[in-house]
DNA sequence: GCCAACGTTGGC
DNA sequence: GCCAACGTTGGC
């Protein structure tokens, strides 16, 4: 069982929106980066955990928890449609470049994790996504990180 | 809105 | 294959 870390811009997909999507679940659109896909493409298997976070915002921070719903990523469908803002013109449909996996709600926090706390602790200030230049939209979360964000934040009266 | 850091593109 | 130019990300 993985952990991951999604980011997702709230003005477009927010933890809210997944909250009240069809089934709690959707299907994660839009990635364009190769490093991003190669991991929803090889790595990601069906039950591990994502961490949800929101980027580009007033209080980037992780905000929620969620899983991996889809057994193995799949076409993005959004590279074949012309009018999406995420067409891919170079992908067809015999020769797909992107994939998407599915990704359902499964807890928010009371006390989000905010990058700013992210940033201050002395372990968790180790993570892809305290780290500078790091845009990477999808990214693997380290267990131990995974455990203190549940021992020190998540536990007791701080989860809902 | 600014801008540093990054990934991609395309000319050569 | 190099690398300058460009577009994007995302914190601040």
């Amino acid at each position: 069982m993985k952990i991951w870390l999604m980011k997702s811009e709230p003005d477009v997909f927010s933890f809210e929106d997944l909250k009240t999507a069809k089934n709690k679940t959707t299907l994660w659109e839009g990635v364009r980066n190769y490093q991003a896909r190669n991991f929803m493409r090889d790595e990601m298997k069906k039950g591990d955990i994502v961490l949800f976070y929101h980027s580009n915002c007033a209080e980037p921070g992780i905000v929620g928890l969620a899983e991996i719903a889809s057994g193995e990523a799949y076409p993005d469908p959004s590279q074949f449609d012309p009018k999406s803002n995420y067409h891919d013109p170079k992908a067809s449909r015999d020769n797909p470049r992107w994939v998407v996996v599915d990704v359902r709600y499964k807890k928010s926090l009371k006390h989000p994790v905010s990058l700013k706390e992210i940033k201050a602790h002395p372990k968790l200030s180790e993570m892809k996504v305290a780290q500078r230049g790091m845009r990477l939209s999808v990214q693997p979360v380290e267990e131990v990180h995974y455990k203190i964000l549940q021992e020190e934040f998540w536990t007791g009266s701080s989860s809902a």
